[in-house]
DNA sequence: GTTTCTAATATTTTT
DNA sequence: TATTAGAAAC
C-alpha cells in the first residue's frame, strides 16, 4: 500500500501522536497523505469512531470519503465533514444548552441581507450610507473574529458609524434569535460558544476525537482557529495540512498566520513539507514557482518535479472578449479533433461574470461545457420558493421564509396586510406564523385580507401535519400540488420551462438525500445540507464536458490543459487590489495566480482581450503584470488558426510588456445607430425570452420598427426590434 | 393589489 | 450593458 509514496510522505502517515504541520505544496499528493495516514491509524488500532477529519468543501470531504473507504476499513466510523456541516450536527444536539433551539433554521446571504435591510428601514439609517451588504461583511468579519454586538460597540470607541453599525449587529442577533435562525458564521461561532460555555459539552468531544486532521488549514478563521484549538487541547493529536502560498480567502476572514504561528501554538510540532509535484510539467510549475517568488509574506520552500519539460505556456493576444472566447474554442476543438477529450480542459476567470463570452461562444461551436458558479442552484428563485415553504413547515418561527411565500403564488395578501402581520408579531413578540393565527385581532385589516390569511395559515398547517408523516419528496410535491405553483410559473417563456426543470432537479435532490440517510431523512437535516452546499460539490469528473469556473473554486482540482481568460490588468489583479496600496491584497491576488497556473498538467494558455466592454463602456486592457513575473523562455505568443485579416498584426513579447500599464483607461463608444433589421414577415425566428416564432408584421415605429411575432408557446407579442435579440430559428 | 416602469447598481472571490 | 429592486401607475 504504501510503495508509491515519497519518504516524506510516508513520514507524514506515520506520525500518530502529537501535533503535526505538513505543508503540502501544489500536486504534491495531499489528499492521498490523508486518506492514508486515516487508513494507518485504523491499521494501528485506532477505532475510526475517534477520527475527526474536517475540509472546506463539500466536495473535498466527499472524495476524502471515498478515497479512505478504498482502502481502510470501517472509515465510514470517521467524521469526515466540512467545518460547517461538522458544527451544524453538534449544535442540533445541544444548541439549546446556549438558549437556542436545536430545530434551527440557516439563513443565506440572501436572508441575512433581507432582514439587515429592514433593520436599517427600521433604525432610519441611509442605505447610501449603510448599504447592507457592506453591513453584513462587516458583521460577519466580527463574528469571525469571535466578536459580539457588545464587543464590537465597545471596541468603536464613540465612532459614530462603528457605533451606528453595532446597533444594527445587536437587533439582527435579536431577530436571527427571534427567527430561530443561525446565518453562516454563526453556525461556527455558536458551536465555539458552546464549547466555551459548557466544559462538560467540550469534553465529550475532546474524547471523541481524539484524533483530528484539518485540510486547507491556511484558509482557517480566528473562529475556525478557536474551534479547533479548543477541540485538539486536551490530547494535541492534531495534524494540519496546508500550503500558504494557495491562501486565497483573506476577504472571508482567513487567517494566514494560523498556519505560519502553528509551532507558536504547538512548540513540539513536527513539521513537514511536501514538495515534490507529481502533477505539472517542469515549465508550468517552474513558471508557478517564478511568479510565487515575488511574495514577501511566505514560508520558504521550493516545489520540484520530475514530470518532463513539456510544453511552453501559449500566451494570446485577443482583440476583444469574443476573440479571447473564439481563440479558446478553436484550441480546444482543434486539440479535441486530435483526440483528446472536452474534460481535459478547463477555462477559469477571475470572475464569474467572464464566464458570459466563453459561454457564448462554446454553443456556438458545439462545446459541451459546465459553469460552476455562479448563481448556485438552491439560490434560484424557484427553488428558494420551495425551500421557503420547505423552512416554513419545519421552522414556523422563520419569518423571512414566511414572508418569501406569502403571496407567492399570488393569493391577495398585499404589503399593507403584511406590514400588518409583521407589526403585530414584533409587538406581541411572537412570530408572524402566530401572529396570522390572531389575525382577527388585528383592527387595520380588512376582513377580505383576514379571510386570505387564514386561508394562507389552513394551507400551512395542512403542509405541516402532512410532513409529520409523509417524506421530504411528498412534501415537495404536496405543497406543489396544493399551491398550484408549476401552473404559477407558467407564462409561455423560456424560463419558466428552466424552471420546471429546476423544480424537477429538486425533487431527485430530495430523492437522494433519503436514499443517503436512510436513518433520519429529517426536514431539518435536508434543509441544512442544501444550505451548505456549494456549486462546485457538484462537480462530475465524468462528464465529458469542458469546465468553467472561477480560479477560486478550482481550487482543488487539477486538469490536463488550463486556459486562464481574462489575464489583465484590472481584472487580474483586479483594479481594486492593484490600487489599494495594500500589499496583502496584491499578494494574495498573486497566489490566486499561483492556483491558477498549478491546475494545468500539460498545457497552460494565458489569454487577455486588447479592449472590453466593462459596464457598457469599451476599456483598453494591458497584460497582467504577473506575466513579467513568468521566465521568459517559458512562455510564447501564438496567433488564432486559419485567422489573420481581423486579428491585428503579431507584436514582440516585449513590446506587449511595455504597453501602457496604467489601467483602466476609458473611451466612450458612441451610441448605436439604428441597426438594420434584417427579416420580414414570415419568417420563423428565435428569440432569447419567449423561444421560436413567425414574424407576423413589422411597422414602423419612429426611429425603430415595431415587430410582432406570433410564438408557438407564449403566443402573440409586440416587440421592438432594437430590444430584440432576433436570430433566424436555425 | 398588481403590473409596468424607472433607477440604481454592478465587477472579486463564497462556506 | 444587464439585471434587479423599488416606485409609480393602473
Amino acid at each position: 500500500m504504501k510503495n508509491n509514496l515519497n519518504s516524506m510522505q510516508q513520514a507524514a502517515i506515520k506520525h500518530i501522536k502529537g501535533p503535526l504541520l505538513i505543508f503540502a505544496g501544489a500536486g504534491s499528493g495531499k489528499t492521498r497523505v490523508l486518506t492514508h495516514r486515516i487508513a494507518h491509524l485504523i491499521e494501528k488500532g485506532v477505532d475510526p469512531y475517534n477520527i475527526l477529519a474536517i475540509t472546506f468543501t463539500n466536495k473535498a470531504a466527499k472524495e476524502m470519503k471515498e478515497r479512505a473507504a478504498a482502502i481502510a476499513d470501517n472509515s465510514d466510523r470517521c467524521w469526515i465533514s466540512t467545518f460547517h456541516s461538522a458544527c451544524v450536527r453538534i449544535l442540533r444536539i445541544d444548541i439549546d444548552k446556549i438558549g437556542y433551539n436545536t430545530r434551527f433554521s440557516i439563513f443565506d446571504a440572501a436572508d441575512s441581507e433581507r432582514l439587515i435591510k429592514d433593520i436599517l428601514e427600521e433604525l432610519n439609517l441611509d442605505t447610501k450610507l449603510y448599504p447592507a451588504k457592506y453591513i453584513a461583511s462587516v458583521i460577519s468579519g466580527q463574528k469571525n473574529e469571535l466578536k459580539t454586538p457588545d464587543d464590537f460597540y465597545k471596541a468603536s470607541a464613540g465612532d459614530f458609524n462603528k457605533s451606528n453599525i453595532a446597533e444594527v449587529y445587536n437587533l439582527y442577533q435579536q431577530r436571527l434569535k427571534l427567527n430561530n435562525a443561525l446565518d453562516f458564521d454563526d453556525i461556527i461561532f455558536n458551536t465555539v460558544e458552546l464549547f466555551k460555555q459548557c466544559p462538560d459539552v467540550l469534553e465529550r468531544y475532546q474524547n471523541r476525537f481524539y484524533y483530528i486532521m484539518v485540510d486547507e488549514y491556511q484558509d482557517t478563521n480566528n473562529a475556525q482557529y478557536m474551534l479547533v484549538s479548543l477541540l485538539a487541547k486536551k490530547y494535541q493529536n492534531i495534524c494540519v495540512v496546508g500550503d500558504d502560498d494557495q491562501s486565497i480567502y483573506g476577504w472571508r476572514g482567513a487567517n494566514i498566520q494560523n498556519i505560519l504561528n502553528f509551532n507558536k501554538d504547538f512548540p513540539k510540532a513536527k513539521v513537514i513539507k511536501l514538495e515534490q509535484n507529481y502533477r505539472s510539467t517542469k515549465t508550468i510549475l517552474g513558471s508557478a514557482n517564478s511568479v510565487i517568488s515575488n511574495n514577501v509574506t511566505r514560508s520558504e520552500k521550493s516545489l520540484w518535479t520530475e514530470n518532463i519539460s513539456g510544453e511552453k505556456i501559449k500566451v494570446y493576444k485577443a482583440e476583444n472578449e469574443r476573440d479571447e472566447a473564439a481563440f479558446t474554442a478553436v484550441t480546444i476543438k482543434l486539440a479535441v479533433q486530435n483526440g483528446a477529450k472536452y474534460s481535459d480542459f478547463a477555462v477559469l476567470y477571475r470572475t464569474n461574470s467572464q464566464s458570459r463570452p466563453v459561454e457564448d461562444r462554446f454553443v456556438i461551436s458545439d462545446i459541451p461545457y459546465r459553469i460552476y458558479g455562479g448563481i448556485r442552484f438552491y439560490e434560484r428563485a424557484e427553488i428558494k420558493d420551495l425551500l421557503s415553504y420547505l423552512k416554513a413547515i419545519d421552522n414556523p418561527s422563520d419569518n423571512i421564509a414566511l414572508t418569501r411565500i406569502i403571496n407567492v403564488p399570488r393569493r391577495n395578501i398585499g404589503k399593507i396586510t403584511i406590514q400588518e402581520v409583521q407589526q403585530y408579531a414584533y409587538e406581541n413578540g411572537i412570530s408572524m406564523y402566530y401572529a396570522i393565527k390572531e389575525s382577527d385581532q388585528m383592527p387595520k385589516l380588512t376582513p377580505r385580507a383576514t379571510v386570505s390569511l387564514e386561508k394562507f395559515a389552513n394551507l400551512l398547517d395542512g403542509f405541516s401535519d402532512f410532513a409529520a408523516t409523509n417524506t421530504i419528496t411528498a412534501v415537495i410535491k404536496k405543497v406543489l400540488a396544493d399551491t398550484d405553483y408549476i401552473k404559477s410559473l407558467q407564462d409561455g417563456t423560456v424560463e419558466a420551462a428552466n424552471k420546471v426543470e429546476n423544480i424537477n432537479e429538486l425533487l431527485t435532490k430530495a430523492v437522494e438525500f433519503e436514499n443517503a440517510n436512510p436513518e433520519e431523512p429529517t426536514l431539518s437535516a435536508f434543509l441544512a445540507e442544501v444550505s451548505l452546499v456549494a456549486d462546485i460539490d457538484n462537480y462530475e469528473e465524468q462528464a465529458d464536458t469542458v469546465s468553467l469556473m472561477t480560479m477560486h473554486s478550482a481550487k482543488g482540482l487539477e486538469f490536463a490543459n488550463v486556459f486562464i481568460a481574462g489575464f489583465e490588468e484590472g481584472i487580474f489583479p483586479t483594479y481594486r487590489s492593484a490600487t489599494s496600496g495594500n500589499l496583502d491584497d496584491l499578494e494574495e491576488e498573486r497566489r490566486l495566480c499561483y492556483v491558477g497556473i498549478t491546475r494545468a498538467k500539460q498545457t497552460l494558455h494565458l489569454t487577455w482581450p486588447a479592449s472590453r466592454i466593462r459596464q457598457g463602456r469599451e476599456m483598453n486592457s494591458a497584460v497582467s503584470r504577473f506575466i513579467k513575473e513568468i521566465p521568459q523562455d517559458n512562455y510564447e505568443y501564438v496567433y488564432m488558426q486559419g485567422r489573420s485579416t481581423t486579428t491585428k498584426p503579431p507584436i514582440s513579447p516585449r513590446k506587449a510588456i511595455a504597453e501602457k500599464q496604467v489601467n483602466p483607461y476609458r473611451k466612450e463608444i458612441p451610441a448605436p445607430k439604428n441597426k438594420p433589421f434584417n427579416f420580414s414577415v414570415g419568417d420563423r425566428v428565435r428569440q432569447m425570452r419567449y423561444g421560436a416564432g413567425e414574424i407576423i408584421a413589422i411597422d414602423s415605429a419612429g426611429a425603430d420598427y415595431e415587430v410582432t411575432i406570433k410564438f408557438d408557446i407564449a403566443g402573440e407579442k409586440k416587440l421592438m426590434a432594437n430590444l430584440l435579440k432576433l436570430v433566424p430559428e436555425n
